[in-house]
DNA sequence: AGGATTATAGACCAATCGGTTCCTAACAGT
DNA sequence: ACTGTTAGGAACCGATTGGTCTATAATCCT
């Protein structure tokens, strides 16, 4: 190494993940990529190689930060019953525009629509990360079973769809769909959470 | 109207609407476009103008041929009871994937996620499908709380809730999930759909 | 101090973008 | 048959796209 590299590799990728929230990843420009990463193109692609990895590093960092995390929180037995863990996993979208607006939506979500479909790096990313969301809910879920004695197999099914309804949620968010929708979602799907299962 | 019209403007929408439904909008370039809907240059800008409206024809489209046939089945007191009703609803993402391996998802949650958030006139329209559906799941839960004796909030808290799992779903679906895992969501939301909400 | 190495900045690139223009072909109305 | 009007096709447009290249500056190592 000779010349060290003058800029924060992990502040520009947080900025560029920024601008593909937002945006998807065709409408963000290499241009707007520049200005909001606030580097010269020499020294982007000297970092990155080319815009798809850039665009990659971003979703890795939004693992990172949020997916990961995410999921701890989801798991951390410390943090609360599984339930409470659960309603504030959920909230989360509801939150978001609650508290700052913010209808970006989930970066993973945007970028599973956008991207995935087309995007084997991505899809393989998208699916990693849904797995681990799914993962920190079961464990939740199974606080929750331990008091009602669920089987497995409804933790499974419950696990499962509380990810599409979260899923669901970050979606409706970003489409503009009214807050009290959100909120009455959140809540709804929380209830059929604690909802002891009736056999049929 | 002097020379008419050579091509079908209906089935060039259908076109550009299976290009769009695919790729976003910005994947799908005007080169793709012309070749997609075989149409020449001049002849796309005499009919449409922009490409902006050619998606928006698109979305129209998609609303007719899809959105509404779908929230007419699910209003359809004839195609059987409101469960039953509910339950082709909610797997069609899966029987998508199913019958035909496409993982295309749904247009309109693709839309919602792809320029709902910076266009208006996407918004509008997404917005007015999302409300669409989410009427047609409301009259066929009608239904079922008609059997069940289930108060108004509990129609609408449900019938929200299975939008969301809906378009949940979709998005997993695009994302590359496994069809099991598809299946066992469906399976799921439909159970809690016909369970009588408990007091708690 | 000096040579090797690497980051930065900006000029530069072909290709592609969405869109326009213009000319000709094909029809309707009289 | 003639005229007015519109569709179709292709040439053409400037702007922007993602990406490369070169010259210079900054640092490390000996």
């Amino acid at each position: 190494m000779a010349r060290p590299r003058e800029f924060d590799m992990d502040e520009a990728t947080e900025r560029a993940m920024a601008l593909f929230w937002s945006g998807g990843y065709e409408d963000v420009s290499l241009a707007d990529l520049l200005e909001g990463m606030q580097l010269s193109r020499g020294s982007l692609y000297k970092a990155y190689g080319e815009k798809h990895a850039v665009w990659l590093a971003a979703l890795d960092l939004y693992d990172h930060r949020v997916v990961q995390p995410t999921a701890a929180a989801l798991s951390d037995v410390a943090a609360g019953s599984g339930l409470v863990r659960l309603a504030r996993f959920l909230d989360a979208p509801a939150a978001a525009v609650r508290t700052g607006d913010d209808r970006r939506g989930c970066f993973l979500c945007n970028a599973a629509v956008d991207r995935a479909a087309s995007d084997g790096d991505t899809r393989e990313r998208v699916l990693s990360m849904f797995l681990n969301i799914e993962h920190g809910i079961r464990l939740a879920l199974a606080d929750v079973a331990a008091d009602h004695g669920w089987p497995p197999a409804v933790v499974d099914k419950k696990a499962k769809t509380t990810l599409a309804v979260y899923v669901g949620l970050r979606v409706l968010v970003r489409a503009g769909t009214a807050l009290d929708t959100i909120d009455t979602i959140t809540a709804a799907h929380l209830e059929t959470l604690s909802e002891i299962p009736q056999p049929s």
